[in-house]
DNA sequence: ACATTTGTATGTTTTTTAACATATTTTTAT
DNA sequence: ATAAAAATATGTTAAAAAACATACAAATGT
């Protein structure tokens, strides 16, 4: 418990690196630690948020379900980060799901202790301004991209995204994540046959290297480039 | 100035209802208010913001210009509201474009009188951070409708937004907002020909009815289902 | 009052993308 | 180890929506 939640408190990239040392224990005192495996479902569209979910380690991806089911990929976080804050924050239950696409694990700060904190403390309330504003630009960007973009420049752009997001292996090349073709098209705004159709394509056309699950770009500037034409 | 700086400070529905009197006072006086006449451009994206926007009259429309200019509305401004909010809580540029639909009063409050009570106020903030969280949540749906729902189910849903968001004439009937068909593709990503063919088809089903830019809805709840079934 | 521009309307064609079908490979469970 | 299930791959067909073309009406400027 206590590493974990070094990584999330005391973290220099943590909104909470604002706050006191005081503050920091109360939070703590506040908390739980969970693990999750891969596949696990962390929390479910319509659920009541019982406090702010930090995620310590392992990668989630947060989605809707829309149209007959149909899911679409609304964010992909990464530790150190926070899910299902847009419903903590709103007062809302939750507007989507969140599911581990990789081992991962959790803390929880309950939501009396966190909004006591809120209240005194005004530099954590302008950092949750600030993300909150920040993500709300993300949204409205993407809802342009995904609906005005060919699939190409779809599927670009979420490749340069998750390159982005979690970076590159050691080989300066492969996508720090290792999604199913399903999830990618969920992502993209296309079906599953789609996202497997322009990938190779892509790799033919010497773009990207696939090898199972791994993605390599070979060329990302040629990536930026069908991203930015759509 | 009195008139409309009582509309934004001391409405009921305002953010600003949880300030004293001193607190207002000081808004008050960094505050300027300006007249826009239909069609003007209040800002564009790329601008720098310099205070918080407050519609005290009128209506505007917030869009994003998208793959080869195509224009997407993301928002639908109606007094008393915020314009441009986001940037300015995210220390940002502006990502969207305003531009007045009718003639419009808006009242301007400089960023650092703002902020100073924010930093002292807590309650404001959680005002403002409610806020956020819940636009989130719109614009997260927002993506899931535009990208999933075909036209019939798009145009029958923004019918509904703006019967919604601008209220009905006296008639009970009539959308109280007045668009030009161009607008109304815009908020429902489809081609103008898309939005005049589908508005059409819909007056012969007698679920709403057309008089130049009129629009009264005549079959609410064959619109809401047609919205649902996407 | 007239010409010009802008907005509305509707038909036709073409492009894009989803849906469907069917293998093949990989993973998982027993 | 082997069967079953899930994921990947690719070709074909069908549907949706954009693009294009053209006509007409309404608003606007001179």
């Amino acid at each position: 418990m206590n590493v974990e939640w070094h990584n999330i408190i005391d973290n220099q990239m943590s909104v909470f690196s604002v706050l006191n040392t005081d503050e920091k224990e109360q939070l703590k005192r506040n908390s739980t630690c969970t693990q999750y495996k891969k596949n696990d479902i962390i929390y479910k569209e319509g659920d009541k948020p019982s406090g702010l979910i930090c995620l310590s380690k392992g990668k989630v991806k947060i989605f809707k379900e829309g149209v007959g089911g149909r899911e679409q990929i609304v964010r992909m976080a990464k530790p150190v980060g926070f899910i299902g804050y847009r419903a903590i924050f709103a007062e809302q239950n939750y507007l989507a799901s969140a599911e581990a696409i990789e081992d991962c694990v959790i803390c929880t700060i309950e939501k009396e202790a966190l909004f006591k904190i809120l209240k005194t403390n005004s530099d954590l309330a302008f950092s949750i301004i600030r993300s909150l504003a920040f993500e709300l630009g993300l949204s409205n960007n993407r809802t342009v991209t995904l609906t005005q973009k060919h699939i190409r420049g779809r599927l670009a752009e979420s490749l340069v995204f998750l390159k982005e997001t979690y970076g590159l292996e050691e080989d300066d090349s492969t996508i720090k994540v290792y999604l199913s073709r399903e999830d990618i098209a969920n992502l993209s705004n296309m079906t599953t046959s789609n996202a497997i159709r322009t990938l190779s394509t892509f790799a033919s056309e010497k773009i990207i290297a696939l090898d199972g699950r791994k993605i390599k770009i070979q060329d990302l500037k040629g990536l930026e480039r069908i991203s930015e034409l759509g």
